[in-house]
DNA sequence: CGTTCAATTGATCAGCGTCAAACTAGGTGG
DNA sequence: CCACCTAGTTTGACGCTGATCAATTGAACG
């Protein structure tokens, strides 16, 4: 692959500190592909075979058991998913599917493998990027171990607003059902928290959100750095 | 640090295979404790300067919030805890506390960064390591989001059951209490999944674990490789 | 303008947590 | 050696959170 989004990639975290050279080599076994919305990219189970590394769109990430499903996590650009799978060289433990029309990087798993090897400074992204991945999970968990659902919502709004910037309107992007998955809850109780957040000055019309005291939300919310704050 | 442990943590994955030059470098900046039970060892929110390792005994990883608190995962020998917090430099997200006499390693987090950009096989075996730990979470978010309190204790007996070979009686090791924590319940929620298992075979006397029809109970679990399985 | 699917609302119910009390078992001191 | 103390576990009663089911509303799209 050689087109006008690999300096896009290459300024990824992952890839930006590595030889130019080696570099050239991910990059001539990569695919770049267009895939239309509801597309299911990677399945649950199967064997990992590329590195992912969405451009433009969005992917969420899902897993089932016993004809139930949850959402574990949504994708944006730029960013890569299932390094784990390619590292370990294990069966993919979610799946994956497109939301929206979306352009996604392939990047094979034995690419990847081979450059870690001889790449010091790709060695370390990856490790970096890895345990930058595992303590988000570590957050995720906690969120749902250790929070109620209107909780978990209130502090998921405020993640939100802040990384926003604290605007006067705010925009949901991702569905409410799916929300209400990530977020542990069906999408009837996301509605009922929702409405229960209306007392913090919290009012969501279809997918705009708006904070009138935040500090009221706040109060309830009682966010920590240790499960609310993406960096670290 | 010289002693009788090191060929012991030498022959752990992510030691195995690296030059005997940077073990040693590992080694002489690396203290050897032995800590009572009940002992804080980190603390959420602290910075992290050691890498640890437990030889002997067993530590419990938890997170707290707003008063609550959870269990996160239980460390036995012979492992490392919070390398995550160790590569990327930042605070802990979960306390360590010993739960019976503990023999620990700590290897300075600074050692431990200094060696992983000159030795390969070491920087192997960490992004390694990490991306097990990494899906180690996975299936316990999987576990808690898809199944309900009772599915979740008998798989854990599963798990448990057949990793020591399907014996006649089995044995918890974990407090009951500590045990519905990490499972995500209460201690008298998990008396009664307890009970409710019995339909199934499964007997529990004090923390003598008995199970006499695997099949009946395999029927209700549904343990897949995806959540259930230690490898991969 | 009808079709479709998400979102909402209401009613009901099950799972699970909370509170309180009784029951162990392990350890200590008389 | 036994009584007692402490802490974990169990049991019961009760209530709340959140899931389920069913019906309605709302909004996007052909």
């Amino acid at each position: 692959m050689r087109s006008a989004e690999t300096p896009l990639i290459r300024s990824l975290p992952l890839f930006r500190d590595m030889a130019e050279a080696n570099f050239d080599t991910l990059m001539r076994g990569a695919y770049l592909q267009t895939f239309p919305p509801q597309i299911e990219l990677i399945t649950e189970g199967d064997p990992s075979d590329f590195l992912h590394v969405v451009i433009d769109g969005s992917v969420e990430l899902c897993a089932g058991w016993n004809g139930r499903e949850t959402v574990m996590a949504t994708v944006r650009p730029i960013s890569t998913f299932i390094l784990a799978a390619t590292i370990r060289n294990a069966p993919y433990l979610m799946s994956a599917r497109t939301l929206e029309k979306s352009r996604i990087v392939l990047l094979p798993s034995v690419d990847v493998q081979a450059v870690f090897d001889v790449d010091a400074a790709f060695a370390r992204a990856v490790v970096t990027e890895l345990a930058q991945c595992y303590r988000g999970l570590v957050k995720h968990t906690k969120d749902l171990k250790l929070r109620t659902s209107v909780e978990r919502l209130a502090n998921y709004l405020l993640r939100k607003y802040t990384a926003a910037g604290a605007p006067a309107a705010l925009d949901l992007v991702i569905e409410k059902r799916r929300l209400a998955s990530y977020l542990g809850m069906t999408p009837e109780n996301l509605s009922r928290a929702i409405k229960s957040l209306q007392a913090y000055g919290v009012t969501i019309e279809g997918s705009t959100v708006r904070i009138s005291d935040p500090a009221d939300l706040i109060g309830l919310a009682k966010p920590t750095p240790r499960i609310d704050d993406a960096a670290h």
